[in-house]
DNA sequence: GTCTATAAAAGGATAGAC
DNA sequence: GTCTATCCTTTTATAGAC
């Protein structure tokens, strides 16, 4: 236990760098952070770093994979358990609350560095918006569950977009008041009022007096 | 008129490298941001700019006030016209999406150098703050006009951060799908459920069958 | 795989002529 | 107020011994 088997040495190495540098990347943003930064935090040094990942932006990358894969990991599958609606709803925002909260890092990485669009590498562009299209793919998914909404596939989108925009919003807030959650009730509201919207405009088509302001779904 | 007073030489080259720095920060953030960069976008040499400045950190509070002064003078007062709740909302709405659509720059600028936490300055800190809470206090006012809150600011409070967070997630979802618009049709219908929420708990006292999830105000 | 040492460039900031 | 030229620090990245 003491004496790692030398195969493991790189990687262990290699998790640690990725650990330190998603750290400073999520507190600093990715320009503000420099490399002798990760190396005199991680004690390896910089030539190790290099040698790991070959360049600042390779790092990145690998930072922000690791992030999205843990943060997917945490997040419940997207069969979300219940027998009614408001339980589905409820034990979904359960597990966005519980995501949000233990996950700091995952957004304030798509933001902070997300100065990625110009100037980034192919790579890193394509990294963001692998974390991204992830995120929205299941919160699609389980908000179309917790409603019912197989069949109208733009009514769960909208509400997916919907409650990302709230999670992005509040990660924004936290940046600025470390203490602040995501605060379900007003979502859970929002979020019932938004189907019932769309359900009453699917049902009784909008009369004269009172007309619809935007397209339902198909 | 082609030969401009000796004494407003100065201030419209200061204008321009807040014009030049506020683009360029906004777009890449303020670590990635340099000097030099600066310099070449403006024409004006780096001395110039910190002849005008004195650091980088001055011309990050320069070009964040002028972002604030900007939106807010951009946003109408705070009395939303209108004759009735809807048409208030209404009124509210468009001005939220107009300033939102016309001034991009701020929200960025609070993101993607809100690095801004640690290591910056007091003078930087203090401008992000001052931006940050006249935008909550605008919305505050104005969503206290539109649904007649002024004797309940807790709601008010609540409906304010509810919409900036949105404003904000839709901020961060620009900036990687830059034709990104907030969409006022959800929000109106999720204001409008949150306010009758709250109107409903204080008219009606929860019973044992459907207990409140929150607290209202006072 | 990890270390020391260093190259090569870019960054923030200043001096002083005009 | 603006310009040229420059100082000093830090940065990314690499060479080569172990």
């Amino acid at each position: 236990m003491t004496e790692a088997p030398a195969q493991d040495r790189g990687a262990r190495s290699r998790d640690a760098i990725v650990d330190t540098a998603g750290a400073l990347m999520s507190r600093y943003g990715y320009a503000a952070t420099s490399i002798s930064m990760i190396s005199s935090e991680c004690g390896l040094p910089a030539s190790s770093i290099y040698w790991h990942f070959g360049s600042k932006d390779g790092i990145y990358v690998a930072v922000l994979e690791h992030a999205r894969t843990a943060l997917l990991a945490a997040l419940p599958p997207a069969e979300v358990p219940g027998a009614d609606v408001e339980q589905r709803l409820d034990a979904f925002l359960a597990a966005v609350e519980d995501a949000f909260r233990r996950h700091p890092h995952g957004m304030k990485l798509l933001l902070g560095l997300g100065l990625v669009q110009q100037d980034a590498s192919a790579a890193a562009v394509a990294e963001v918006r692998r974390y991204r299209d992830a995120l929205v793919a299941w919160a699609q998914d389980a908000l179309s569950t917790v409603f019912g909404l197989s069949d109208r596939p733009r009514v769960a989108e909208e509400l997916a977009r919907f409650t990302l925009r709230m999670a992005s919003g509040t990660a924004v807030a936290r940046w600025f008041e470390p203490g602040t959650v995501l605060e379900t009730g007003p979502l859970r509201v929002a979020l019932l009022a938004l189907q019932a919207h769309h359900d009453s405009a699917v049902r009784v088509p909008p009369g004269p007096g009172a007309p619809a302001r935007d397209g339902t779904d198909k």
